[in-house]
DNA sequence: CCATACATTCAGAACGTTTTGAACGTAGGG
DNA sequence: CCCTACGTTCAAAACGTTCTGAATGTATGG
């Protein structure tokens, strides 16, 4: 294997890693599927374990999150009784899927929360003093700001989603199959 | 204190927590950022410590990095030896500065990394047996798609950041006076 | 219905990160 | 010029997270 190649392997590999590190995910979930996502054939959980010098267990336990995420797909390889996984190669559709359950979910409860508050701060309006009340106006103001953030994110999200927030079940239900390529 | 406000107080300093940890933060940095935010009078570490029930030393230790990160600035109150801080309650500016100074430097290393594999992989290409050349290929068409990632999350920070990325950098330099309130 | 080859699981080890608290440094008031 | 009140620092401890490897589960081919 040429030196090249080798160098742009391991930097990419490390590059998603650190990616994966950034959007919450361990390091090593990220090298998996950046191995996989520059293996032009579906891995075996060996394979992945030998070249990325980490324990089975340690793959087979990472690989169903990433599955889970919808970042890879199992492939039967017929005659093989190993798994195989392929990468999910369409990099946006793997980010749609996380933004989409995740993100999703967190700034929608971000907002509950902070409506909450504000409903709470108005019930008790009554029975505050006017110290409180004071207060209560001071809280009010910073958790509109906090509110208008979570709004942006809110759109933003969306924005990436597509409009409707249609995710690729697709990607965690299905099992591609392939053809053994030897006679 | 009305059972509301110190509800509202609370559930807000933690989700600003959590949202501190979402962001590759602490999340004892959030709760302090967020118990100034909810402060109409600045506070003093000591205070912070009793509040947050954490020990002094973190408190200075998390206190100083939030300077630095522009979402507090230290003020000093006449006739008092303590330090104080105060909240940059202008939420927006505080993103700037953590995208501005952190996330802008990530996504253009990232860039560089990548165009820097494009150049290897072109600059070896006659090397390179059918077999290897085929994988470089394979290789580019991969790293074509991060790179568009990575440039969208670049225009998108350059969006957030407002066009040039001017940073407040008068949040970390200035601290602000303020007149003794007592007689 | 074994024997084999693989995947999965999980308790304990290893690791990195965060927190504490005691020791130290420093400045202002008396 | 000392005493006091405060801030800072850092080694050790606590903690949470991730990894490992042996034990266990499971399916396939013979």
């Amino acid at each position: 294997m040429h030196e090249a190649l080798e160098a742009v392997n391991d930097s990419t590999v490390a590059g998603i890693g650190r990616l994966a590190g950034f959007f919450g995910f361990s390091d090593v979930m990220g090298r998996l599927y950046g191995t996989l996502l520059l293996s032009p054939e579906p891995l075996s959980l060996d394979t992945l374990a030998s070249t990325l010098e980490i324990s089975k267990g340690s793959v087979s336990m990472n690989m169903r999150a990433i599955e889970r995420w919808g970042m890879a797909k199992e492939v039967w390889m017929r005659g093989e009784r190993k798994k195989y996984y392929r990468a999910e190669s369409d990099l946006w559709q793997v980010i749609r899927n996380v933004l989409g359950s995740r993100e999703q979910r967190e700034v929608q409860l971000a907002l509950n929360v902070l409506g909450d508050s504000i409903f709470r701060l108005k019930a008790a309006d009554e029975e505050l003093t006017a110290e409180e009340r004071a207060l209560a106006r001071y809280y009010l103001e910073r958790i509109a700001e906090l509110q208008s953030f979570f709004q942006v994110a809110q759109l933003a999200l969306t924005a990436v989603l597509g409009g409707d927030d249609a995710l690729d079940f697709d990607a965690v239900t299905k099992i591609e199959i392939v053809e053994d390529p030897s006679p």
